[in-house]
DNA sequence: GGTTGGACCTGGCGA
DNA sequence: GTCGCCAGGTCCAAC
């Protein structure tokens, strides 16, 4: 298993950075798997949110809940992704619903890698910087076929399924020219 | 015409209460009616909703808007029932569709009385203390037939028609021993 | 005005 | 039967 990190700068058109890159290579073993989530039709739709289970949240996320007053519910939590780019996300307890969420970028982040039901999200962090996190993303496998990986056309993905040695794309996202399209790299699989 | 209020102790499974109750008697002479509504789909529905008719919300409930910003636009109202039973809903200005609805606790009201579309849901208030609210449902005759009243099992509300003098139990909600019903009382009319 | 995000709410389900 | 979690909703303010 290896996780290929780029180098060049990522060229975006929605949004502005707002951490500067690490370009460094960050190898398997300085990363440590904390969770994954398969996703939901509510995580992926239009409520603009990622339900994070409990367990992994107080596990794994800065405390943002202890069921005192006056005690912060909310914070702003960053991931770099496999490109080196940096996901910020408003990280929030519903007490209402007594759930912990992610909201704010979340969008971006489904629309962008191209995320729909039954595909996977995992969370990773520094082994040595806990407060570093890393996200990533997996295509659900399609049926029968084997690796499933992500193809980058000018910053948007695609999921291209391995189908008896063949390329198969996905019918979404909406498909550009797939002579351009270029790969950097293969999911990990925490499972 | 006359109204039994019951003086045991309400046994609920559903939730606690969250006043206590008012076990004395309330004669209809200090009650006066304010209103009454014969129920939509949508306010038995999966809205978990009642809409109540703009006039005699602004005649009889609590101001929660007049347009100005930094005015409550919500509020929580106590309503007793024919138990004593205290019921409270959340009720709010929709400004997007302009309505006002009681929404958090009526589906619970909605389920436990075994309300369905074409009943009535009547509002009701004390002669001298304005602010306290009384609550009641009577079901819609069926078709032909005279009185409609209300009979309790153990906390939950079953619909029994008077037809010809003999006592036809409704489909709705799943029946339990009708050994064990006992009549509270008859349903008043605002007509 | 359409979209996003924030704060709500509720039913279903499993422990 | 009860309770906690969470998938799937709501409205609405902000952008």
């Amino acid at each position: 298993m290896y996780f290929l990190f780029q180098t060049r700068p990522y060229l975006s058109t929605q949004q502005p950075l707002k951490q500067p890159h690490r370009p460094e290579k960050i190898t398997d073993m300085e990363r440590e798997p904390m969770f994954q989530k398969q996703l939901t039709q509510s995580d992926v739709g239009k409520l603009n949110r990622l339900v994070v289970p409990k367990q992994h949240a107080v596990n794994y996320f800065p405390v943002i809940d202890s069921g005192n007053e006056r005690k912060i519910r909310t914070t702003l939590l960053s991931f770099e992704d496999e490109l080196g780019k940096c996901w910020s996300f408003r990280y929030s307890y519903w007490s209402s619903s007594q759930s912990y969420v992610l909201t704010k970028g979340w969008s971006r982040f489904v629309k962008e890698k191209g995320l729909g039901v039954g595909d996977f999200v995992f969370f990773e962090r520094h082994r040595e910087d806990n407060d570093r996190f890393f996200i990533g993303c997996r295509w659900r496998a399609s049926a029968g076929t084997g690796v499933t990986t992500q193809v980058q056309d000018n910053g948007v993905a695609h999921r291209v399924a391995m189908v008896d040695g063949s390329s198969e794309q996905s019918e979404k996202p909406p498909m550009g020219d797939s002579r351009r399209l270029r790969l950097f790299g293969v999911n990990v699989n925490l499972d």
